[in-house]
DNA sequence: TCTGAAAAGCCCCCCGT
DNA sequence: ACGGGGGGCTTTTCAGA
């Protein structure tokens, strides 16, 4: 992982589809070393995966919420964090510092849809204590595309 | 927008680089009429666009953090929304419903690098009057695949 | 590990149906 | 909307360094 790892990663963060002949202009490389290092960043598991970078509100799920979950102490938490990954208006489930437990960040059609899902997918779940939803309301940033940081081990 | 739409949309987020031939199956299409829907779905900006799907620990920003930000009543968000913007360790940063202003989601490499974030680049804000930290020791479910919502208009 | 070029495969556009 | 075919581009492979 060296300085051209990274700028390939940027550069297929931002766009990976435009083809190994651009992508190996941005790391200075032939193509085929380029195509031969992209490779091996899939293999060690770097690159997860490819996507296509929807529109949330063109496929009908414009509402974003976050729910912040009090669990009983004590309780297996297991069944409850299996049932998040399970659904899939569940972007994210994270067990957090504070006083609260869980962070569950949602993406549903509209607000009643987000009511509905506290109520009957988050609250029924056995342990929850109390949940506060916090609603967007308008977003300056949401991106996928994270910064690649200098310092990483071989 | 019908359901082989839906379809298309559900396998391109899990999978955008198997090819069309592979995407004509779970289409039930020909290949052409798919190569069709999915160049619509592009031009509609639908599909905003492609993407490498990394590993966080991979690219050294393994720490993921939640600030909540509380701006001056009446001050101008534009500025803070700029700088918010701007930083690639944000991903998201949303105005939100409750008694914050703001809800920032960051990705860096450890608690350090967060702190001083936190301090230099939001708390140093014109307006910011406090902020809270919340971080993630440990995720059930993080992805950027959105649930493909039933009732979409044309 | 990179380069360069040849070979194979896929995508795109067009057509007729 | 389907299926086929040709042209062009991209990826892949393989020598050589």
């Amino acid at each position: 992982m060296d300085e051209i790892d990274r700028n390939i990663l940027v550069a297929l963060q931002e766009d990976g589809a435009s083809g190994l002949a651009e992508l190996a202009k941005v790391a200075g490389l032939s193509v085929s070393a380029t195509a031969e290092r992209v490779k091996r960043l899939e293999e060690r598991g770097t690159i997860r995966g490819w996507r296509a970078d929807l529109d949330p509100a063109a496929i009908g799920c414009a509402m974003l919420a976050f729910v912040f979950v009090e669990l009983r102490a004590g309780k297996d938490e297991t069944a409850f964090r299996t049932a998040m990954r399970a659904a899939e208006a569940v972007l994210e489930c994270h067990r957090v510092t504070g006083s609260w437990t869980y962070l569950v960040k949602l993406r549903l059609p509209d607000l009643a849809a987000v009511e509905r899902f506290v109520a009957e997918d988050i609250r029924a779940q056995p342990g929850v204590e109390r949940t506060e939803t916090v609603l967007a309301i308008g977003s300056a940033k949401e991106t996928s595309i994270l910064p690649v940081a200098e310092a990483t081990e071989e």
